[in-house]
DNA sequence: CTAAAATGTTTTATGAGTCTAACAATCATA
DNA sequence: TATGATTGTTAGACTCATAAAACATTTTAG
């Protein structure tokens, strides 16, 4: 039923709901200085999306996501959250490079690659870098789906030592 | 100088130079294949990066990469294996996904950012992983350049125990 | 309230990448 | 070596994404 998206149309979606977040109301120029485009382009991806009913934009109005673009536009900003995370993180890349490489790669990689980005990246959260079984922990992780015990251990005492 | 390629036509390049390597005559219909395009595509391929200095192709005849073609399309496959064995070797991906995973991300990675997959990975094969100070010490290695002193002495002590 | 500024849209064009269909060259073998 | 199979090319069309220019609407300030 859903469409996939291109990963133009998606950042467009994703665009929308990164301004609606601020609080503002939603324009077409403000779209277009988000992604570097200019007014045309954000008038015809708007129309393409709200023909697929991804979006609402009466003429010379505001823009509103739909329940359905909304979804899509959730789940485009979660990739790019985790992938960006990841890179800051984990790889300490620099925030503005890391946004901007998140910005690419969130349209390049699958979900069960993203599901391992995301899970590293509790892994790490979770376990202290200090843990000996460091990624042999992680494949643990991974294939079961749990921390492994001494994990939940180190957590909780790191916690405490507040 | 060099003209900056699209993700297209690095993935002509890249294509090139693998069956090259793998022994065989390369040939418009055996790059469609590996890139699952057809040849009217391929041949279109050719003719661009042809006028670019990139590739040799007469027609009919067969094709072959150039020094520049050749240094680009090495480059291509740098930060594709880079990429693929992250996602193999780190975070535990099937072969197949990664596969085709670095093949889509080798075109959205910053060269910062690649560098930094790269690291990551010579530091997990460098440090053993039940090597205690693990992220600290990664972000060691890439403030540095150096492997921290523990690091060096443990991947000695485990090659000698074979 | 009206004129100028700001914003938005339509029209038309461009470039990249792909495909199908029709044509051309090469090759392989009977 | 002639001919059918294979491989390669050209021509023409399409999609996607973009922008410039011209036009339309809305907002704002005097």
């Amino acid at each position: 039923m859903k469409k996939q998206q291109t990963a133009s149309m998606e950042d467009y979606l994703e665009a929308v709901a990164v301004l609606r977040s601020r609080g503002k109301a939603v324009r077409v120029k403000e779209i277009g200085q988000a992604l570097g485009v200019k007014m045309p382009s954000v008038t015809a991806a708007l129309r393409k999306l709200s023909e697929e009913g991804l979006v609402e934009h009466e003429r010379y109005g505001r823009v509103k996501l739909t329940p359905a673009g909304d979804r899509t536009a959730r789940n485009v900003f979660h990739r790019h959250e985790v992938l960006r995370r990841f890179l800051t993180d984990v790889l300490d890349m620099d925030p503005t490079t890391a946004q901007e490489d998140a910005c690419r790669m969130e349209h390049s990689v699958s979900p069960a690659t993203l599901e391992r980005f995301s899970k590293f990246l509790a892994f790490v959260e979770a376990c202290p870098e200090d843990r000996p079984p460091w990624l042999g922990n992680y494949r643990h992780y991974i294939q079961y789906g749990e921390l492994p015990q001494e994990c939940i251990l180190r957590s909780a005492r790191s916690r405490k030592q507040r």
